[in-house]
DNA sequence: CTGTTAGCGCTTTCAG
DNA sequence: CTGAAAGCGCTAACAG
């Protein structure tokens, strides 16, 4: 146990514990010389700053908050790295809170985070438009909150998302123009906001056509999913699919293999998706990838704005959408 | 701004401080009316204890350091899962750090915690059997330190691995059985003590078989691997490979799509898979898992057993193996 | 340029 | 059963 601390420091060199302080911070008020004693034996000794202590004198933690619903999630593994490098450039801690989508386990984290532990929160949420008493509470606590993905409209902080509304458009007008006369749009959530959100695209890039939707409610169980698909497929013969996660696409691709539907020549498919899973399957697969990446740094960066107060008031309040990248597969052999 | 700390609980309640703070801690040394009101009072203003008051003081923060190469992983998000999974069992929080492979960084990370942030340590080493210096002033401050998955023999910590060794074997010897003449053992980074390992199994199990190996050494490039083991598959015509990542199995697939090597007629493959993504693509692939998420559940509980005291010294270093999993595909479709 | 001192919020003796 | 007071390690007035 030989942890080293200002005062071993001060006693070492004749000097005050202030002194050693301010040199370690390198203070204008110190002489270069004593500066350099200092740093040399803080070298030497392996000296590293109690952040207990400092933080709790100086209210400042270094360290951010990031809450998400889960991290075997290709989406959010993406987003963490772009965090991650924001953070580390400006040398943040990141302290991960995981809420499985549960609504109540994000209550208790934001509370917990009410009192000091970190000087920032970035939040995905698991539950949005429901009550926000314990974001508002954050707030009016002076710590700052950003959103990302799944946000809701109805606070006042800064929101990072991607461009899933006009992405769902793009993606239907897609099989719309490779002549698709009959699509239906696999969801699965259909109660969390992005799920809406695409699902209104989907709608509206339908209308002008006059295409009758096709909604198709998927399960969180792939075996159920893959009865779901394949009955649909089936009774409704349609020659378009818009999976709005990459999972049912996959899943929709084996129910084709199954019933010896061809892609693209039967049936054409495109997907949301983050990682190019599905690109790896054999057919050619469009997808619409969110930039996932962009987002934990869009996110992260914003947050550190508003902790170094870098950007006033009034932004505080703004949505960042960033777009999403329309990715047309010829061959799954592209990708080397 | 409204902070609420134990002085204010004392005053509203006509309390001193010391009896608030020992009937939040449910002293045995105060009236249960006391505690009551206490209580009640803490949650209406959702008092949180400062963390950093309590770490400075108790020595104890409740938060343990992460430290891994990468995020953007499928192995590492679920040793994470499992790590997170008993980390909210015993509530304590995790502190996340990223070595991106970057041996000084691993240093510097861990420096920094060697006064008092966390509690304890997990790391997954970006450089085996290197200088350890930095780990051994780790052991030396007190602060218990866990290795997972890429470890080092030379420390006298706890680690955690997988079976490499023996299931490389089994892996091998199940191309054997299956009639495998010549198998290829494809592999990146072959200094990582893990390559090296499976490495090694490979090797064992061909030996008594009198089989000559053959080892390809790839590329991190995708294309450049591509080509490499296009041309090995031409020059060396392999009946068997044994991928010692997945990445290398879904690209040798791709290989052999492209100059029509019908797997597993022309050639087996079996490969090293976390997530199940090889197992999307068309043919059976037989594949061996590693247990990430027990490896990081139980990396997770002995260093919290050693934060709790509960191991003695004696136990302070031992290798725990666990046993990865034997995966064969009769058909990807069986996925669901 | 350097030293003295107060205090961040909490826990924990020690004293009633 | 409750209160007063010290101190964890650090920073920042204030004072020279």
């Amino acid at each position: 146990m030989s942890k080293v601390n200002i005062k071993q420091l001060a006693k070492e060199l004749n000097l005050s514990i202030s002194t050693v302080s301010r040199a370690l911070r390198d203070s204008y008020e110190i002489s270069a010389d004593t500066k350099k004693k200092v740093f040399a034996l803080a070298k030497q000794l392996n000296y590293q700053p109690n952040p207990n202590a400092s933080g709790l004198r100086g209210q400042k933690t270094k360290t951010i908050a990031v809450v998400i619903p889960e991290m075997v999630n290709d989406f959010f593994s993406l987003v963490i790295g772009g965090i991650e490098k924001v953070a580390q450039e400006q040398g943040y801690y990141l302290l991960f809170y995981f809420t499985h989508g549960d609504y109540d386990l994000e209550v208790s984290f934001i509370n917990t985070l009410a009192n000091g532990r970190v000087d920032g929160v970035l939040l995905s949420m698991s539950r949005e438009n429901h009550d926000n008493s314990h974001l508002l509470e954050l707030n009016k606590n002076g710590i700052p909150l950003v959103l990302f993905d799944r946000v809701s409209e109805n606070l006042d902080n800064v929101k990072v998302t991607s461009d899933n509304y006009d992405s769902a458009i793009t993606a239907t007008r897609h099989l719309i123009d490779a002549g698709c006369k009959k699509i239906a749009y696999l969801q699965v959530h259909k109660n969390i906001s992005i799920g809406k959100i695409r699902m209104n695209g989907y709608l509206e890039a339908l209308r002008p056509k006059g295409q009758t939707p096709l909604m198709v409610e998927c399960s969180n169980e792939n075996e159920e999913t893959f009865e779901i698909i394949e009955k649909m497929l089936l009774n409704e013969k349609p020659d378009g699919i818009f999976a709005s996660v990459e999972k049912l696409a996959v899943i929709c691709y084996r129910v084709c293999e199954k019933i010896n539907l061809r892609i693209p020549r039967d049936i054409k498919i495109i997907s949301f998706s983050n990682l190019q899973t599905a690109s790896l399957l054999n057919p050619s697969l469009t997808t619409i990838t969110q930039p996932a990446f962009d987002i934990g740094e869009t996110a992260a960066k914003e947050l550190l704005d508003i902790i170094h107060k870098k950007s006033k008031s009034a932004s505080r309040d703004k949505h960042v959408i960033l777009k999403s990248l329309f990715i047309k597969r010829k061959s799954t052999s592209a990708l080397y």
